[in-house]
DNA sequence: AAGTTCGGCAAACGACTGTTTACTGAATGG
DNA sequence: CCATTCAGTAAACAGTCGTTTGCCGAACTT
């Protein structure tokens, strides 16, 4: 049921979803899904879920690995566009409805990328590179990263429906602007 | 029948929007909608035109003004803020649509927002800091920008929701965001 | 003054919608 | 072996939907 709703939401909202449709793809009865969600919505948060656990071992992975800031960099855009590639429906699912109609599925990814922001913060504490900043210093750069981990998977998503140059482009753009953030990084002086 | 389209669109999605609802609101009879547009699509479209009209003006306020890179960061912010906070509608529209279900929609956005990051660019190629910068490099930071920019009015468009403090933090998290952006400008060498 | 466009209406079409109900067979567990 | 839960079904309910059609008055053009 939830391959069939998220084959469904490659080119349709979570809000115009409909029920009959959903199980009408999964080969089922109407009824049949009221076995399993009271709502389309809790259909929509169960997504989220699955979308949010690859999302978080990809996080995890690049977090883990050791290196100087230009390995990193490389490493990080080349997992992003990978795990676009290889996830494109939940990519795509979660892009859409991260300011969806659904409230209740847009809270549960806000809430999700705040943790993931959190998890960042924790890491970037840990390079040599930050000693010294405050914690509010810290939490603000690990959003800006995980902001623009966003608006470059974003990127990747739409280009890749098309030509492979354009996602080269995208990841070179990504790779220069983390190396200007890095380097921002390195002469800041505090707030 | 543009702003009955609008209110209706504050909690859904343009691909679930109906007719009948729209003209429901806007107090006509449905047929009356096949007068002005042949699709919800092109409503979409006409709606996109409305919302970046506003933005556009608001992009060249920001641009236009003199000051050093503290103040143009302050002042940034401010009128971002304050966009927000007077087109609430069309900026949610806007968010919510950019990778909503409807392609003619989403490529007009985006095609808008690529239009954004050249001006950027041709403005920030007038700054003195800029001296010596290859064509690529000015646009990868453009583009920063106007991810930024993105990324700030999604995040005070949620938190205009509720309440003004989570306004102030996000309103400082920009700033010094901007701040370390424009210090990997300072130092930036050329890729 | 005549003609034409514009923006509006009511009515009707069949198709599709979400949800409930009562029923069924299979698996599970004591 | 009996009871119960589980996951499925068909049928029916009253609505809503998009779209087309034919009609109408007002406004504008000439």
């Amino acid at each position: 049921m939830l391959d069939a709703g998220l084959h469904l939401l490659a080119d349709q909202n979570l809000a115009s979803l409909g029920v009959r449709e959903v199980t009408r793809e999964a080969g089922l009865s109407p009824a049949a899904f009221y076995r399993h969600f009271p709502d389309l919505a809790a259909l929509g948060v169960a997504l989220v879920e699955e979308s949010l656990a690859s999302v978080h071992v990809m996080i995890r992975a690049v977090l883990a690995e050791a290196g100087g800031a230009e390995e990193l960099i490389d490493r990080a855009v080349d997992v992003i566009e990978r795990h676009v590639r290889e996830h494109r429906s939940h990519v795509r699912f979660l892009a859409r409805e991260r300011h969806g109609g659904v409230r209740r599925v847009r809270e549960a990814i806000d809430a999700e990328l705040d943790r993931f922001a959190t998890e960042v913060g924790a890491a970037l504490a840990l390079q040599p590179v930050s000693q010294g900043w405050s914690e509010r210093d810290l939490r603000m750069l690990a959003e800006l990263y995980v902001d623009h981990m966003v608006s470059t998977a974003s990127a990747f998503l739409e280009a890749q429906e098309a030509d492979s140059p354009r996602e080269q482009r995208i990841a070179a753009t990504a790779r220069l602007q983390l190396r200007l953030i890095s380097l921002g990084r390195r002469h800041w002086q505090g707030s």
